[in-house]
DNA sequence: CATGAATGAGCATTCATTCAT
DNA sequence: GATGAATGAATGCTCATTCAT
C-alpha cells in the first residue's frame, strides 16, 4: 500500500524550488527546505532519494511540460513559422514569468545537471530542443529563415541569450521589465541590429 | 634578499584556473592547486590572501585586458560601427579560443563573484561593458543600427548568447567550432534570422 | 521520537572538563572530549554550538551555583559576620575539593572568559562578588570587621589568595591539603600575619 | 668572534613582552614581534631559539631581579620583621609599577612556563620565594609573627592575593589605583580584616 | 510511515620554524 | 650575520545522509 502523501511531495518540491533558488544548490540545506515543507528532516529522504533528486525532477517538470507544450504547438498548420517562432519564445517566458524561483534554479543550476546526466532531464530538455529545431527548420524549408544560419547554433544562440536576460531580470526586475525583454528579443532574432540589413 | 617569485604568482594563477575550471570554484581545493603550481600548500597564501582572490584575479585580468582593448577600438575614426562591432566579438572570441580553462572559469563562476562585489571585478567588467555600449551607441546615432532595439536589452542579449555557445563548445569543440559559432553569431546579432526582414 | 539525551549532554560538559582541565581550553581538541564522552565528533556541536560554549556553561554553572547557595546565607539572622565569612570559604572549597579538573579550570581559564563577555557568566559571578560583598558590607556595619579596609580591594584580595593556593593544590595536593590551606586562609583573612595586631 | 647586536637582543626581548602582554603568548606572533622589534623574522631565531625563549628570558630576569634586591633585604639587622615584610611588598610593586606589560605577563602566563620548567626560571622563582620565606620566619622565630599560620600557604596566600589584585588594576587601573592597592594589602596580610582580633 | 538525533568525512587557513640567498 | 620566502602539519566545524525509536 503506498501511502506516501502526495502532497506532502509537492510541498517539498516547492520548499527545495525556493531555498534553492535563495541560496543556491550547493549551499542549500535540507533541515530548511524541509523546515518550510513542514516535514522532519529525514521525511525529505522518504520521498526523494537525494538532494540532488529534488533539483533534478524541478528541472525535469520544466522542460517536461515546455515540450509538451511546444508538440502541441509544432505540426499546426494554421501559423507561419515566424508566428511559431514568437510562440515558442512567448511559451518559454510565460513559464518564468510570475516564478521568479524557477528562473533562478535555470539561469544557475540547470546546466550543470544537465551535464551529470543524471535521471531523465537531458532527455526532457533534448526534446524540448528538438521540437524548438524543427520549428526553425520549417522556417528554414519554406524560405522564412535564412538557410546560412547554421541552426545549432542560433539554437544556443537564443536560449543563451534568454538565459542571460532572465538572470538580469532576476537581478533589477524593474530595469529589465520581462515585457520589454521579450519584445525586444523577438524582434532581434528576426531582425538583427541593422538598420538596414543587406542579406544575401 | 629573497623576493616573492612572479613565477611563482603566475604558477599558482594558472594552477587555479585549471583546478577551478576542472573541479569549479566551490569544490577546487587549494591542496590540489598547490600541487598542480608545484608549492606547497601553505605557499599559496603568499601570493593570494585566500582562495577567492585567486579566482577573482583571473576575472579581473580577462576584464581588464578586454577592455583596454576595447578601449583602443571605440575612438577609431577608420571603422565603421558594424565594422567596431564585429571587431568587438572578435576580441571577445579571441580571448578565449585556445584558452578553454579560462572560458569555463567565465561561465561558470564569473557571475556568482561579479554579485559578491569583490575587488575590482565590477569596474573592470563594467568598463567592458560601456565600452560596448559605446560601439552600439555610435551605430544607431549614425543610423546604421536599429533606434528601436533597447540597447541594455541588446547588450545583455549577445553577452548572453555569447556564454552559451561558449559554454556547449566547452563541452562539445568538435561540433561546434569556434570559428563556425563567431561568424554564425556576428551574422545574427546584425541580421536575425529572417530571410526578407522588413524593418520599419 | 527521538529527543536530545540529556545525559549524553552531561557526559560532553563532563568529558569536555576534564580535557580542558589536562590540556588547556586552546589545546583542548574536539575530537578528544568527543571520544572521552562516547559521543562522534559532530554530535558535541547538537548540544553545544562550539567549544568555547562548554568551557562557558561549566564556569555559569559555577558561578549559579556559589551564588545560588550565597543568596540563602546573606539573610540569616542566626549567624554572625564572621560566621558567614567562614561559611562563604567554606561554599567555595567544598565545590571545588573532589573536582580538581573544575578547580584547574577556574584556575587557567576563568579570566579569559569573563573578560570575553560570553553569555550569562559575567551575571552569575558579578551575583556571587556582590552577596560576598554584602556579607563584608554586614561585618563592617556591624563593626565587627574593620571600616578601614577597602571591600573592593579585599575582595579581590581573597578570590586571588584562594585561586593561587588552589592552583598550588592541583601542583602538589599532599604538600598542600584543602583543609590545611582553608584553615590557614580563614584565620589569615581574619587576623593577618601579625601576632600581636595593633588595630586602631 | 661575537657580533651579534645586544641592542637587537634588547629591542626583541622589549618587543616580545609587549605583544605577548597584549595579545597572549599562545596568539603573539612572531612576525608582529619582529616587525615591532625592527627585525627580520627570520634575525628573532638568530638570538632566541623559539618563541618560548623569549618570554622565558623575561620572566628569568623578573625573577632574578627580585630576588637580587630582596637577597640584600634579608640579612640586614636595622629593620625589624615587619619592615622587611613592608619592604617586600614594595620591591615587588616597584617593579611592576609602570610596567604594565611586565604585570600582564606575570599574571597570566607566568604559571605555565613556571610548570614547564623551562630554564632557570623556576631556579630564579624558588630563590624569591625562599628569600620571602626567610623573612617570615624570622618573624615567627622573633614572635612577631604568628606560628600557627602555616609559611608555606601564607607566601602563597599573598603572591595569589597579589598577582589577582595586579590582574585587576591592569582591567580597570583607575578604579583600582595600586597605591590604594598597596597599603590595603600590607595592612590586611598584617591585620586581617577583624576589628578586635583575638589572637590566642 | 514519520521523526530528528547521530554520524564522520572533508578542508581552508594559520604560523612557528627553516634555510636559500 | 641578516633576511623573508617557503614550508606543511594541524584542527574546529558543517551538513547530507542514516537509522533507532
Amino acid at each position: 500500500m503506498r501511502t506516501l502523501d502526495e502532497n506532502k511531495r509537492k510541498a517539498i518540491l516547492k520548499a527545495g524550488m525556493d531555498v534553492i533558488a535563495e541560496d543556491g544548490f550547493h549551499q542549500a540545506k535540507i533541515a530548511k527546505i524541509a523546515e518550510l515543507a513542514g516535514v522532519a528532516t529525514g521525511s525529505i529522504y522518504r520521498y526523494y532519494p537525494n538532494k540532488e533528486a529534488i533539483i533534478v525532477v524541478i528541472l525535469e517538470q520544466l522542460w517536461s511540460q515546455l515540450a509538451g507544450e511546444l508538440r502541441l504547438l509544432v505540426p499546426r498548420t494554421d501559423m507561419s513559422p515566424v508566428e511559431k517562432l514568437d510562440m515558442t519564445v512567448d511559451l518559454v517566458f510565460d513559464i518564468f514569468t510570475g516564478n521568479t524561483a524557477l528562473a533562478l534554479i535555470f539561469v544557475n543550476e540547470h546546466h550543470q545537471f544537465l551535464m551529470k546526466g543524471v535521471g531523465t532531464l537531458k532527455d526532457h530538455y533534448n526534446d524540448f530542443l528538438d521540437l524548438a529545431e524543427s520549428v526553425i527548420r520549417e522556417g528554414v524549408e519554406r524560405r522564412v529563415f535564412n538557410a546560412n544560419v547554421d541552426i545549432k547554433v542560433f539554437r544556443h544562440f537564443i536560449i543563451g541569450a534568454f538565459r542571460h536576460l532572465l538572470q538580469q531580470w532576476t537581478i533589477e526586475p524593474e530595469a529589465l521589465p520581462l515585457n520589454k525583454v521579450r519584445q525586444n528579443l523577438k524582434f532581434i532574432i528576426k531582425n538583427g541590429i541593422l538598420l538596414h540589413p543587406v542579406k544575401k
